[in-house]
Parts: structure tokens; C-alpha cells; sequence
RNA sequence: GGCGGCGUACCCAAGUGGCUAAGGGAGAGGUCUGCAAAACCUUUAUGCAGCGGUUCAAAUCCGCUCGCCGCCUCCA
């Protein structure tokens, strides 16, 4: 049986679908710059998430939104001089090719914020219908945090209750009160030429209600698996939560998932420290994708994970013996018959995996089965079964086995 | 200050109450070799941040202390 670690009740449940497609939700980049390989530890988890549900057999419908419209973009694009459209086209296109170089499977769908304005338009109309927003002075339409009373409990904050509205993206000094945010944003000269003419207005989008509107445009009111890094617990899934309550009555998701950070030089890699590596700059310094997918993978999404090159070496040397084991088997022409070994490994694998998608240890059950084999001789069928088991486990962590190293 | 995580050898790390604390990497010694590399062999924690407690038994459970990190309105 599954497990998987739902931050609402801080336990690890058995993972029993809503209905019979899984629904999962994920949040996809924000896509006015590249994509550091931080990110892409979310990603690639999200990619095996996905992977070893179909395994098991269920049928899974995923969405991941790209975030093309935020006061960073606006202000990114202002500066280059460029339409808020070619910057994000741009990182988008990156985006996707990044993902294919990791060879991380499509979603289903990815909406677009900038493509969802009247879904946003309904869903803010329904939340000020409940009463669970208001009108600023100005014209921006502002979620009552005071009115939703099971706020904090995603995030398992205690906030103190206070009278600040946040309108931008800000990130401010007063940290532990209670605020109300925006829904939609009432247009300013630094948006430019971003707005839209609604009957909220002429604004835009708040970045919270971007993803209650797609989640729920895509996957419904209630839907299975919500993912994202760590970081987006508080504020951002928390509001997402609050909103979607506001307009539906209820918790948009029965399981959420956070991703732990990628570290560098003991502290969480982002974007705002600068100290960040995208797929390019690694690809550029020689290392190939799966490498760097296996290092993303080589512990528990639940754990931090230290960036260090050290372990990017280490991971391809890993990889490669299991190359080599692979070519080995292909060509094995034995007597033993060691069946056993591949099944043993792919229960253990199975094992490992139902407890909460644990990639770490699937990858050393991977290793040792290698270091199993490469001592060998096994006959035909052996060899066949070994294969199989292989391919099974590449499946689901996709890490391009069977194409050359 | 609140909530959470982590601390096992020089480095990474497994370990989830019970045989002498996995495995890698690096280092040291060796086999082989004209030398080197590779490969292979040997070796490296009377001890798991510290102190106290529970127990027949603790790295593992409980309490306290120290240190590092994450979140507490940019962020995967």
C-alpha cells in the first residue's frame, strides 16, 4: 500500500484515490527566468510521483500551471524591454526543453495564468458573494482572512491577527500577523501595459487566486495530490486553501506533498541569494541530465538534499555502473539461474517506494542489483528477467536506462 | 519569539529498541606493472553533538543543553 506524507496532518496515510483518475495539481515555474535545478528537484519528484502512481495502476490526470503574470515578470520584462508575452514565452520554451532533457513527462495540461482571467474573474466573484472578500479603496478586491477560521492550518502557523493588506507581491518586516491579500490587483503605472478591463476593474490577477482558479478549472472543487516545494506551504498554499473554502466550501485537496530544498553550501538554493545552478550551467560544465537527475533523486523528497559537485560525480559513477550491469546482462550468455535476484529487488523496490516514494533507497536497491550482477553468468532467462526489472524500475524513475550513457 | 528538520569516521551516508555500527568516496599499506593508471586485496568510529533518564538491552524512546538549517508574506 502507498503511503504518502500529507502536510495537513503531519502523518504519512495510505494513499486512497477520490475517485478513478487521480487528479494532482503541482505548481508549475514562474517563467521569467530560468529554472535553477533546485526547482527541478520539485519537478523531478513530481515526475516520479506521477511515474509510480500509473505503475500501480491508477489512471492520473496532472496539471501544472506556469505563473505568467506576477510583479516579478512585470518588472523582469520592463527592464529588459520586452511584452510581458515575449519574456515569458521565452522562459517557457527553456522551460520545457529543460524538462525534456530530464526527460520528465508532460503534464496533461499547463495552464496558463494569463489564459484563465474569466475563470479568475468567477472564482473572486464567488469569494466576495460569501462574503469572504472586500473592496479596498482603490479598487482592489482583497481576501477577509478575519472570516476563514481554519487559517494556519496547512501551514500549522499560529498568526497573530492584524490589519495589514498586502496588494503586491511584497515581502515585508511584519512577520507573524494575519494580513489580507489581494485577489485581484487594481491597476498601477508599474504594470505597464499588463492589465485587464473587467467588471472587477482594470488589474490583474493576484498571485494566490491564479492557482485556485486553474486547480479548480482543471481538476475540480476536490481533487487527490497537490505538490510544491516547501516554500509554498505558507503563504501560498495556505491562501489557496482560505480561497477556495471562500468560493467552494472546501479543501481543494485530500493530500498535500511539499518538496524539501536543494542546499548549496548549507544553505536553501534560490533565487533571491543568487547562489544557484540551472540545468544549463551544469550541462555546460560537462555533467549529462541524468546525472543530475540522479543526484536529485538520490534522497528522500522529504529530506534537504546538499548540492555539492562531489555528489554529482558520485551520482554518475553510480549511474554508469548500472549502464555497464545493463550492457553486461544484455550480452550474458551463462548458466546461472538467479530469477531471484530480480524479483527480490523489485519487491524491495516496491517496498521502498511505498513508504512515501522514497527515490534514495530505490536507487541503491538499483545499485545493489548491479554490483549483483556484474559477478554473473546468468542463462537466458535470468538475463531476461533481470532486464525486465530494470526496465520496470527505469520506468518509473525514468532515468534513460536502456539509451546510451 | 512560534512551528519544523538535522547533528553517525576526513567527506557523503545507511541504520526506525536486540547478533562484532551497512555502503561509497578520500587517505594509508599491498598485489600486479618497466613507470604510471586501472583493477583487486587490506586498513580506517570501544562509539553515533553533549548531559541525564526509561529499559535486561538505546545511535534508535523520553527530557534538557549546545550547534547548524528551513518556514513564519519573493521563492520549488
Amino acid at each position: 500500500m502507498l503511503k504518502l506524507f500529507n502536510t495537513l496532518s503531519r502523518k504519512k496515510e495510505e494513499f486512497q484515490p477520490l475517485s478513478d483518475v487521480v487528479g494532482i495539481y503541482t505548481c508549475g515555474p514562474s517563467v521569467y527566468q530560468y529554472a535553477h535545478i533546485g526547482n527541478f528537484r520539485t519537478f523531478v519528484f513530481e515526475d516520479v510521483l506521477v511515474r509510480y502512481l500509473r505503475f500501480r495502476g491508477f489512471r492520473v490526470k496532472r496539471v501544472m500551471n506556469l505563473t505568467d503574470v506576477e510583479d516579478k515578470a512585470i518588472a523582469t520584462a520592463r527592464k529588459e524591454g520586452k511584452t510581458l508575452q515575449e519574456l515569458t514565452e521565452y522562459y517557457s520554451r527553456i522551460f520545457f526543453e529543460d524538462m525534456e532533457k530530464l526527460n520528465l513527462l508532460p503534464a496533461d495540461v499547463f495552464p496558463r495564468a494569463t489564459e484563465h482571467v474569466p475563470e479568475i474573474i468567477g472564482i473572486i466573484k464567488k469569494i466576495v458573494d460569501n462574503g469572504y472578500a472586500y473592496r479596498g479603496k482603490d479598487g482592489t478586491v482583497y481576501y477577509d482572512v478575519s472570516r476563514f477560521n481554519r487559517w494556519g492550518e496547512l501551514s500549522h502557523l499560529k498568526l497573530v491577527p492584524g490589519k495589514k493588506k498586502i496588494k503586491r507581491d511584497e515581502w515585508g518586516e511584519d512577520s507573524a500577523i494575519i494580513s489580507d491579500f489581494a485577489l485581484w490587483k487594481s491597476y498601477e503605472k508599474e504594470d505597464g501595459n499588463v492589465f485587464w478591463e473587467t467588471e472587477l476593474g482594470k488589474g490583474r490577477p493576484g498571485w494566490h487566486i491564479e492557482c485556485s482558479a486553474m486547480c479548480t478549472k482543471h481538476l475540480g472543487t476536490r481533487f487527490d495530490i497537490h505538490v510544491g516545494g516547501v516554500d509554498n506551504i505558507f503563504p501560498h498554499h495556505e491562501t489557496v486553501m482560505a480561497q477556495n473554502f471562500g468560493a467552494f466550501g472546501e479543501n481543494p485537496s485530500k493530500y498535500w506533498l511539499h518538496t524539501r530544498h536543494l542546499m548549496i553550501d548549507g544553505r536553501k538554493m534560490s533565487k533571491s541569494m543568487g547562489n544557484f545552478y540551472t540545468l544549463h550551467d551544469l550541462l555546460e560544465k560537462g555533467y549529462r541530465p541524468m546525472v543530475i537527475k540522479y543526484l536529485l533523486l538520490s534522497m528522500s523528497y522529504r529530506r534537504r538534499l546538499n548540492f555539492t559537485f562531489h555528489g554529482l560525480e558520485e551520482a554518475g559513477e553510480n549511474l554508469e555502473k548500472i549502464h555497464c550491469a545493463i550492457e553486461r546482462i544484455k550480452r550474458a550468455k551463462g548458466v546461472d539461474d538467479v530469477e531471484k535476484i530480480a524479483m527480490k529487488a523489485l519487491k524491495k523496490f516496491e517496498k521502498v517506494m511505498n513508504d512515501n516514494l522514497d527515490t534514495g533507497k530505490a536507487l541503491k536497491i538499483m545499485e545493489e542489483l548491479s554490483d549483483a550482477v556484474i559477478g554473473m553468468e546468468p542463462d537466458k532467462g535470468s538475463s531476461r528477467k533481470i532486464l525486465e526489472t530494470f526496465r520496470t524500475m527505469d520506468s518509473i524513475l525514468g532515468l534513460s536506462l536502456f539509451k546510451p550513457f
